[in-house]
DNA sequence: CGTATGACGCATT
DNA sequence: TAATGCGCCATAC
């Protein structure tokens, strides 16, 4: 875990429930433009219970296509899938309608973000 | 120090 | 819509 790690675990954790956001979105949010490979592997080294008492949504986070980037049917993909599902996310095999689903935060979600 | 490998993205075909 | 190729960069060896 480093610096960068925790600048993206933050930026994840305001993802809004039933909405999803791309690696690559993540990365420009987290002030990492081109770096969407390296939130996969924050998102991998997420601790299992949270940080500093948050949970992470990791699982709110797909490719650019709106696909979920684990190999369909594996244990890790089904269970991102249930969990988007739990939260209304509609999941076509392994596609999710980004022009409905991707989150687009708002000026305030924008600053709340580059303050942490 | 070079090479290979990823929870990626984009342009091109 | 799908498949390639290339850029990207932290890690592992």
């Amino acid at each position: 875990m480093n610096s960068k790690h925790i600048k993206i675990w933050q930026t994840v954790q305001a993802i809004p429930l039933g909405k999803v956001a791309c690696y690559g979105q993540v990365a420009d949010l987290a002030g990492l433009p081109g770096r969407a490979r390296l939130v996969g592997k924050a998102l991998g080294a997420v601790p299992k219970n949270g940080w500093r008492g948050a949970k992470v949504p990791w699982y709110r986070v797909v490719n650019s296509q709106g696909k979920i980037s684990f190999a369909p049917g594996s244990e890790h993909f089904n269970r991102q899938r249930d969990l988007l599902q739990d939260e209304q996310v509609v999941v076509i095999g392994a596609r999710i309608k980004l022009p409905t689903f991707q989150w687009q935060p708002d000026l305030a979600e924008l600053l709340f973000i580059l303050e942490g």
